[in-house]
DNA sequence: AAATGTGAAACGCTTCACAGCC
DNA sequence: GGCTGTGAAGCGTTTCACATTT
């Protein structure tokens, strides 16, 4: 495959072609140029085979590239094909709302697991996903082994609880958390934070005039 | 208040700075240096200075930030203090946790309707927010006026319902289906979508042997 | 002495433009 | 003729470093 340093906003894009291709996909296209496949994307042509060149040559000059072969290297680049086990830390609305999300298990993202702290949730079964109490993650963990830590608590205890998934040997965070998780660096953190978009959202519609 | 080209990544850190100066005002600090801020944020403190600098001067020199000034001063550039109302179009799972999300009317975003097509969820009210079908958008909209559209429908849907959130004088959307959706220059669309969070953590996790 | 505010340098991503190939 | 792949130029953001202020 390929060099080192790939941009972090390249992979989000690759995950964005990848989309789109599935979309395409579905529609019975077949063949596709950069210059289309971008304007789909809603991004530069160029830009999209940079992103690309990074990880080799995918298309065929003068006349594009072929939709399953390019989705496929696309995945195998993403490390999508294997699967990857997941627990979700706090079953609130949001947390229940990704259980219930089909579009992770079908790209093989499964929650094996999910803790609260509220004795009301615990004992649920959502979409499968038995909820433990937080203090059961332990052993949990080590009956069901999970690579992927999803945030979904209240902003207050995002932290208390990451700290705990990373004593637990969790390597991958998710938090929707409206908080910055603390992390040391071989624990690699996503942050996906709605408050922050709205207010951006508002701050463009001010703008607007 | 400020010049022109606001970099749409500095909007974002300074929703950012917000989340983390009401967490810190929470705990009762009074002020904070931009190194300190700026560390809690996962930032580089001269880019915090920066960001500031674009709108204002907001510290004292050789003493540091007062963080209810500050937060004061950010809500003011984002356009906070003032209501926005929305309507929500999907009322699935991940609509449903919009509607019961509390930080939002805490901020002043408030849902007036959502919209479905399913005739199961038609009629039902979550959170007070009641649940319309998709062809009564119009006239709901005359009767209560909203400028941001949420969409949390299947990806499918989303395109067509953007459209029609355009064509009813939507100015600014946010939009959590898999997909880019296509509108003219003068509305505004942040995208979020989850699933490609979990692939770009997933290809890191990859990476890390 | 300490911390801000900010030109200027450094950096990294984006876009151009065209050679290379079908 | 058409489209990819890519070095190089362009551009915008980040970071440095220090003059400035309290």
């Amino acid at each position: 495959m390929a060099g080192f340093k790939i941009p972090g906003i390249t992979v989000y894009r690759l995950a964005l072609y990848a989309r789109t291709l599935e979309k395409l996909l579905e529609e019975g296209k077949d063949i596709i140029s950069s210059e289309e496949l971008a304007r789909e994307c809603g991004v530069n042509s160029a830009q999209l085979r940079k992103d690309l060149s990074y990880f080799g040559q995918f298309g065929v000059r003068g006349v594009g590239y072929s939709i399953p072969a390019l989705l496929r290297h696309i995945r195998r680049i993403l490390g999508a094909g294997r699967e990857w086990f997941m627990v979700l830390m706090g079953a609130g609305h949001l947390g229940q709302a990704l259980l219930k999300y089909e579009f992770l298990p079908k790209r093989g993202f499964k929650f094996v697991a999910a803790f609260d702290i509220d004795e009301e949730k615990i004992g649920r079964v959502v979409n499968d996903v038995y909820v433990y109490h937080l203090n059961q993650l332990s052993w949990v963990l080590r009956e069901h082994p999970a690579e992927i830590g999803v945030i979904a608590t209240p902003a207050k205890a995002a932290q208390e609880v990451a700290d705990l998934l990373i004593e637990n040997n969790i390597k991958g965070i998710l938090n929707f958390a409206p908080v910055r998780i603390k992390h040391p660096p071989n624990v690699i953190v996503e942050h996906s934070d709605l408050t922050i978009l709205f207010d951006k959202l508002a701050f463009y519609l001010n703008r607007l005039d």
